[in-house]
DNA sequence: CAGTATCCAAATTGATACTG
DNA sequence: CAGTATCAATTTGGATACTG
């Protein structure tokens, strides 16, 4: 399960990820996405991912209803299993960008047709006239 | 005990739909989608539903790990947000089905393309040549 | 059968302040 | 900039017992 480039063990894993079943052991196929995606932000934090590298202020920007700290907890969480990688550059003001792995980005289709789907919820309840955004 | 909050929130929504926001009422079309998908259970319970409809037990037996609690909690706010029907056979012993409304229905593409994932997911962490289940 | 009710532990989350 | 640390409040979830 641990894909991650780095091999941490995982010691204050129990404190982000306490409740969470392994990755993947689950029944069903729905099951198994979820232990992934099962989050409230990551699939927000992935969807904006998609587009490319991103540093962290600009994911908070894009995620504004989310905490800073919720922020840097799931992306935790993600990078541990194996879904984005975290860029640190060495340099004075510190800059670190967040990338989807391979693996992160094979969750397009998902997170696409999320975003499908919430948008048309989206016109539904605004009425049909309204523009619809992008995000 | 004063709500100086904006919304004044529904009596018994405060009970079943504490920290979640108003339905669709979100910045971008994935946190509407998990406005409405986001509980642990709800798109496996939503899955299971896509074959058509189902008795209280059935999805019990079809979600082993959600306590019969969370079931009904989870079905509750899926029926307040129009996403499925609940069916009251007036009979004794007590008969309930629950059933997908056309809304719910939308939701399809959705949570098929979160099974294909987790399945492809699954068949990666079991090894190639282990059966795919159906859920 | 299809739930409720109750108690309780554990986890999630927000707010705020602080730091290399 | 990119986080941690800490505290407090809220929510989740399990176990169990009970009911029309």
């Amino acid at each position: 399960m641990n894909v991650s480039v780095q091999t941490e063990i995982e010691p204050q894993a129990a404190e982000t990820r306490p409740r969470r079943r392994p990755a993947g052991r689950t029944g069903c196929g729905v099951e198994a996405t979820l232990s992934v995606l099962g989050g409230v932000w990551k699939p927000v934090l992935l969807f904006h991912l998609l587009r490319g590298k991103l540093r962290f202020n600009a994911l908070c920007r894009l995620t504004p209803r989310a905490t800073q700290r919720m922020i840097t907890l799931q992306l935790r969480e993600l990078e541990n299993d194996g879904v984005l990688r975290r860029i640190v550059y060495p340099e004075v003001p510190p800059k670190v960008e967040y990338e989807l792995t391979e693996f992160g980005r094979s969750l397009e289709p998902v997170l696409l047709s999320m975003r499908a789907w919430g948008e048309a919820f989206q016109a539904r309840m605004d009425g049909p006239d309204k523009p619809t955004r992008t995000c």
